[in-house]
DNA sequence: GCGGTTGTTCCCAT
DNA sequence: CATGGGAACAACCG
């Protein structure tokens, strides 16, 4: 479910719900109490990288899917929801298997918009600059980093990688100004790709490293690994994309 | 039944 | 105190 894409064909399909007011909510835990939305409206969705806001006037309600979170719009599971919303009209809103945090300070003072790597304030600039700040950088770990590329996850990681041709091991320092704004850029446009082929339901089907046998390039075998102090794994060719160190 | 995983946080040992 | 390992959580697939 999770990565950037996903959530922003989330904010796409609940648009339907906004200015709605909440008639019942519900919470399966203790995260939050659903009683406050009660009688509230929805004034929008917003997204920050893999983060799905639901803002009402005075708090926003931050919805994390973590690795396995699900919904359902207009029917519900046999399971009752982690967070469960009806509607005035009777539609419906569901959430499972997610993080749930109520946000009460300005979303502005709560997120940088700027690192958000689908946002249309993303900025490389202020990545670079926070990459930097950190000389021992790997860019398996930097790609990961929410804080520098919100929404970025272990397959955007691994496809930006396979198509900059930058072995995931590389320092970032290492990387040379113009291999470093590829990445980048590579990482930005993929996950647009990632949208569009998450929508034509064609998205596995094109990966090119992550989780494939061997590289499209040259057909070695594509190596496995856990990979940086993220230790998430890795999937990459070791002919084809370079180690910068 | 088990292992693996599009993720993150927290606890504890070093 | 910084770092890192492991656990915890959660759901589905093969």
């Amino acid at each position: 479910m999770p990565e950037g894409p996903s959530i922003l064909i989330l904010k796409e399909l609940v648009q339907q719900f906004k200015h709605k007011t909440v008639a019942e909510a519900t919470c399966n835990n203790k995260s939050l109490d659903a009683s406050l939305l009660v009688d509230k409206r929805i004034i929008d969705f917003k997204s920050w990288g893999k983060h799905f806001l639901i803002c009402f006037p005075k708090f926003t309600v931050r919805i994390h899917m973590m690795m396995f979170g699900t919904y359902r719009i207009n029917t519900h599971t046999a399971k009752p929801p982690r967070l469960g919303l009806r509607f005035t009209d009777d539609t419906e809103l569901n959430f499972y298997a997610c993080q749930l945090q109520l946000i009460t300070e300005p979303l502005d003072k709560a997120y940088d918009w700027q690192a958000d790597i689908m946002s249309d304030h993303w900025s490389s600039r202020k990545a670079i600059k926070k990459m930097k700040a950190d000389p021992d950088l790997l860019v398996c770990d930097a790609l990961m980093d929410q804080h520098i590329f919100s929404g970025v996850g272990n397959i955007i990681k691994n496809e930006a990688l396979f198509n900059a041709r930058i072995h995931p091991e590389s320092l970032v320092s290492a990387l040379p100004p113009k291999k470093l704004t590829e990445m980048i850029n590579e990482a930005v446009k993929y996950s647009f790709q990632f949208l569009e082929q998450k929508q034509a339901g064609t998205l596995k089907k094109n990966w090119k490293a992550y989780h494939k046998k061997e590289c499209p390039r040259n057909h070695v075998p594509i190596i496995r690994k856990d990979t940086g102090k993220s230790h998430r794994t890795s999937f990459y060719c070791e002919v084809c994309q370079k180690l910068y160190k």
